[in-house]
DNA sequence: ATGCTGACGTCGC
DNA sequence: CGCGACGCCAGCA
């Protein structure tokens, strides 16, 4: 933390999203609570809005609603690549929705660790 | 400069 | 147990 924790909150998203394993998915508001911002998940995905940006492509497809829910789908290019993308990868999604989400879910807290 | 919206989530009633 | 409102912060009208 000895960094500034302004905007940087946009390169901490993206680093957690970069640090998930291909066929696994988590949540906005995992990736949220983790960087101490449990009330923030909007911003989470206000950040991926400019994570398509980002050099090092962020998986975006893997972070979903905490329903399982493809809720950024439509805001993909096309909508499609994103459950593409997961299926690729073992993700199963059917009418938007994850299934297994709970067992693909991929908590960084867990994951990670707490620290 | 002010206000509303937005890829969500939690708290309240 | 179901629905409503609020909070978070940044971008855009």
């Amino acid at each position: 933390m000895t960094q500034s924790q302004n905007t940087d909150f946009f390169q901490m998203v993206y680093q957690v999203v970069r640090l998930i394993p291909e066929g696994r998915v988590t949540s906005y508001g995992a990736i949220a609570k983790y960087l101490g911002a449990a009330r923030s998940a909007r911003m989470v995905g206000w950040a991926m809005n400019a994570s398509h940006a980002q050099t090092p492509e962020v998986p975006a497809h893997r972070v979903v609603n905490r329903l399982g829910m493809l809720s950024g789908k439509a805001h993909f290019h096309p909508p499609e690549r994103m459950e593409k993308l997961l299926a690729s990868e073992g993700v199963i999604v059917v009418d938007d929705q994850i299934q297994n989400f709970k067992e693909k879910f991929w908590d960084p807290e867990e994951e990670l660790g707490l620290d």
